[in-house]
DNA sequence: CGTTCGATGCACT
DNA sequence: GTGCATCGAACGT
């Protein structure tokens, strides 16, 4: 079943912690590809400095302010889209970023965009658990870019399901690639999955 | 193990 | 002109 929109519309740590699990959809012309979420990230609010909405309204964080449950997609660095489902309410500016999926359907058609990526053309495959790991990662294999941006998650064709995936313990720490905001805890993810992004949590060794 | 750096586009100042 | 919510290879220790 297809999430609704009012999935969307609660507290963004709620929603981040429920998307462990959910299967990101995306039946595009040249195929479906899907995968179940396995590490999210919330960016809350104007006051949260690592959120795009840090400096207020602007043409690019607008998707934010808007209606949750849409997609917030936008370009890093360059070369990557990073994957974003809007939460909490309209007016209010938050997030849950989407950084890893362990691949369930369409896993030759992920490879074949995966090496698209300059730094990629002309080399092997890599191994099933690699292919979504990391936000620009799974972007490319899923085959999302700024043309999906403000689309609603609960239409086709790029969806959010629950189908009825179990995950095991969920672990939070905090956010990655990031420079502020690092105080908060906000990055969650399913302990012991191959892949997710980054292994390691808070205290990293013994 | 660790750190550095190139690829690459554009919103923002 | 600056600085990214990245990736992965190339180095150094």
């Amino acid at each position: 079943m297809t999430l609704p929109q009012r999935f969307y519309a609660r507290p963004t740590l709620e929603v981040a912690r429920d998307l462990l699990g959910k299967v990101l959809v995306h039946r595009a012309p040249d195929g479906v590809t899907s995968g179940v979420i396995v590490e999210v990230e919330a960016y809350i609010g104007e006051d949260d400095p690592a959120c795009h909405a840090a400096a207020g309204p602007t043409t690019r964080n607008a998707p934010l302010y808007g209606e949750p449950g849409r997609v917030y997609v936008y370009l890093n660095y360059g070369l990557h889209h990073l994957v974003n489902a809007v939460t909490e309410r309209e007016g209010f500016p938050a997030a849950v970023l989407i950084r890893a999926l362990e691949p369930m359907e369409g896993l030759e058609l992920m490879q074949r965009r995966r090496r698209r990526m300059p730094w990629r053309t002309g080399k092997p495959a890599v191994d099933a658990a690699q292919l979504c790991r990391g936000p620009g990662n799974l972007s490319a294999a899923m085959g999302i870019d700024l043309g999906l941006n403000t689309r609603a998650l609960f239409r086709r064709p790029l969806t959010i399901e629950d189908r009825g995936v179990g995950v095991g313990a969920v672990t939070w720490g905090p956010r990655v690639g990031i420079t502020r905001g690092v105080e908060h805890a906000w990055r969650c993810w399913v302990e012991a999955n191959p892949c997710v992004s980054r292994v390691s949590s808070p205290a990293a060794r013994p």
